[in-house]
DNA sequence: CGCATTTTGGACTTCTCAGTCCAGAAACGA
DNA sequence: TCGTTTCTGGACTGAGAAGTCCAAAATGCG
């Protein structure tokens, strides 16, 4: 509605996009919300564009649908930067539980993992997709600092960096998504992300840490 | 089709169900496999039974769908059975996760639990309600055998046993659930399973057995 | 057996939605 | 400025599915 006047107005960041990012960006906020039954008109409308042209684009509701997944998938990157490589192993641990709950389970992250979710089933190499361009690279790239850490003692994951950082990986993530899957969406005070993130981190190093005592 | 004759010939387990019961079985079914969306002709017909009966019986689709998750939240219940309690505290969790791989991450469970998920966003109530009949229940068991662990000095949770035993469920249950929701299933050997439920025991108990050491 | 209830199949209505068509308006390039 | 391309809105088609109606068949009960 107000699309005409607002170039003259101010520009938002998501004005600055190309027409067809813009789409994209709408088309995946209403799939995120109203899962794939989203009618076209309805995207059309949230894009500030006639059905046709959406038609024209992208040719239809299924090729929408995958080229906003691939458009997604560009976002995600493991988060895992060269800066904190260097960093003691808890301080690196407690770092990327506090990313995760920080960014990576607010609700509109939640809603695309749920959406996903949907779609994988309908749509069977969008669900590896996902997983390929999110979970896999962020695993990947753990257990690749760890065989770097082990090798210089300072972890012990018994030679098997891949099983130690995914289940590094399932502690930070595994009740919180069960619930925010579940629609059970408790925002975390700050305090809270905190004390979660250290509690991880510790977990970690007394089962990994270099001076494992046996039980 | 062999409805009729069936009975004659043999009782499978769902032909011993009342008639009610083995129509929220099917509907079950069709919505675990095809998900909300699945006709009701197509459930009627997996029923053996007529679209109309359908309606005498249940009202509205809506109301077969809650029908159906009532029906399945008595299925799932704490599988924390008392034998178990007496057990070593690592014989317990090792017992707890291989129990979890063995039958509560199936296909099937998987399913439903993506089932679920598709629809917490429609019904919004359907998510607690699942929660609350699925993992809260076992959550509350597990703190409460913690606490009594602790107690008696078996174990260490620093005083948290709620939040250690949201990290236990999540570090068995974790990236499993991930994969499996987003339909990249594979079938875990028996091995596998005694490897991963013995790792799982080991990293809890190095972190939160009796003799905590300090890093 | 005979009456009441339930089930059946299949036609029917209504609604929603993907996808098409088209004529006029806007934007764009030379 | 002019011609081409793209966009627009709105009507339209066709398919699929929820829910209803009904007469005949089956089932159950006294």
């Amino acid at each position: 509605m107000s699309r005409q006047t607002a170039a003259a107005v101010q520009l938002t960041p998501s004005q600055l996009l190309s027409a067809r990012a813009r789409t994209l960006e709408a088309a995946g906020e209403m799939f995120r919300t109203h899962g794939y039954d989203v009618a076209m008109e309805v995207i059309a409308a949230a894009a500030n564009v006639s059905k046709q042209t959406l038609y024209n684009q992208f040719g239809s509701k299924e090729d929408l649908f995958k080229a906003m997944i691939a458009d997604r998938a560009a976002v995600m990157r493991a988060p895992l930067n060269a800066s904190s490589l260097e960093r003691h192993p808890r301080d690196m641990l407690t770092d990327v539980a506090r990313q995760y709950y920080t960014h990576a389970c607010g609700e509109h992250e939640i809603g695309y993992y749920r959406m996903m979710i949907g779609a994988s089933q309908q749509f069977p190499d969008i669900g590896r997709a996902y997983y390929e361009a999110g979970p896999k690279q962020m695993l990947e790239a753990l257990a690749l600092w760890m065989a770097r850490e082990e090798r210089l003692g300072r972890l012990d994951t018994g030679g098997d960096p891949q099983m130690v950082a995914e289940h590094f990986l399932s502690l930070i993530t595994g009740h919180i998504e069960s619930r925010g899957l579940l629609g059970l969406w408790c925002e975390m005070a700050p305090a809270e992300i905190e004390r979660r993130a250290r509690f991880c981190a510790d977990v970690f190093m007394r089962a990994f840490g270099p001076q494992r005592l046996m039980v």
